[in-house]
DNA sequence: ACCTGAACACCGTTCAAGT
DNA sequence: ACCTGAACACCGTTCAAGT
């Protein structure tokens, strides 16, 4: 909804505006991943681009508004995905289909998902002002509910939580040494999906609180 | 070495500079990690702490070594771990007690691993110029190779990895809501330790990529 | 439609000076 | 030892004005 917006009247203007907008946002998205998004001054992006400070706000309303327009489409996607979930029945499979989705909206926007890790508190804060709170906890919440069930024992969130996480961080940890990006998904599929079930406590427990934790006190 | 700091001399002075420079301590701590490091100004902190901006240069030389101050020790702990974790043998007990260690670090600072992880950029960049890089990256890298083995195959370094996340992200993220902070702290190490060891894909995976990966192209 | 120049309030930092 | 007041360069943002 942010990408193709060129559809307007791409042929009519010198299509220099569409180009300076797009060469904006990509410029913008390296330097936040890279330097973070405080520590970028709009003087820095103006004049990689060629031209003033001021001219940027012709193209966004704010800097958060850069932010907003990068994070956007992966946000509608992982809203999407969660909405798809819920209608869907709560089996093994339906978990995996999800780990898998998942997996798909990381792989496909790393870089973004990069700028957005390394930048939390900024963009935590760019909530709109409006009810779309956290951006990112709620939405976290709202997939471990899916994975786990709603109103899990707290061992089984955690397990969905890591899954989820190990998905993300992985990506981006790893995205850039791994020789074989396919084997890196494949890996990281692996863990998650072993993260995705719940294990019926095969060993009888290595904690020293097992089954015998009712006893206690 | 910080907190304990007030040994000095205490009894000589007002020991109102300690008290100022220890509230001062805990209040960015908070705002910090509640707001974010850059929202933060060092306005706000000085006129609930009663004092000018420029007081603040009394007890800190910038804002970044308020930062530093307070992360200091937590980083010292996790480097503490690691070398005692390089003289150790390679074996499961080794990992666990590197995955107990480190949930002990974590939970005794879990406010400032949530104020780490909610301005990442704004503190990686704190570097100190000197050769101490990124200051996360490299520990858990350190971390994760401990755990997994040096040169381990993809898959059992993300196992690593998210063993290590679980931990600091759970913490952070349930911490607050648990009922009961020791039924989080065992599922947390339950999930941990579960990771920490390499399984040997006792089900014959669950991705299409299994040992027939290599066949392909 | 696309951009500039100048001004705004605010930020972190420095420093001479006060007690 | 502990703190202030005033100044510094820089930041994001606005706006009237130019083409």
């Amino acid at each position: 909804m942010e990408e193709n917006f060129s559809g307007a009247g791409q042929g009519l203007g010198r299509d220099n505006g569409r180009d300076t907008r797009s060469r904006l946002r990509e410029l913008a998205l390296q330097l936040f991943a890279e330097q973070g998004y405080e520590k970028t001054s709009l003087r820095e992006i103006a004049e990689r681009l060629g031209v003033t400070k001021a001219a940027l706000y012709y193209y966004f309303k704010s800097k958060e508004d850069i932010v907003r327009s990068l994070v956007e489409d992966y946000v509608a996607q992982v809203d999407d995905l969660i909405a798809w979930g819920k209608d869907q029945p709560r089996t093994a499979a339906t978990r995996a289909e999800i780990v898998h989705r998942y997996m798909e909206i990381v792989v496909n926007g790393t870089e973004v998902f990069r700028m957005l890790q390394q930048n939390q508190a900024a963009v935590s804060s760019l909530a709109s002002a409006k009810e779309r709170g956290e951006l990112f906890r709620e939405r976290m919440d709202s997939l471990v509910d899916l994975i786990a069930g709603r109103d899990a024992p707290i061992r089984d969130q955690v397990r969905a939580a890591s899954c989820l996480m190990s998905i993300s961080i992985g990506c981006m940890h790893y995205q850039r040494r791994a020789a074989d990006p396919e084997e890196l998904r494949a890996a990281l599929l692996d863990v998650a999906l072993e993260l995705a079930d719940a294990t019926p406590e095969q060993a009888p427990s290595r904690t020293k609180l097992g089954p015998a934790s009712l006893i206690k006190s």
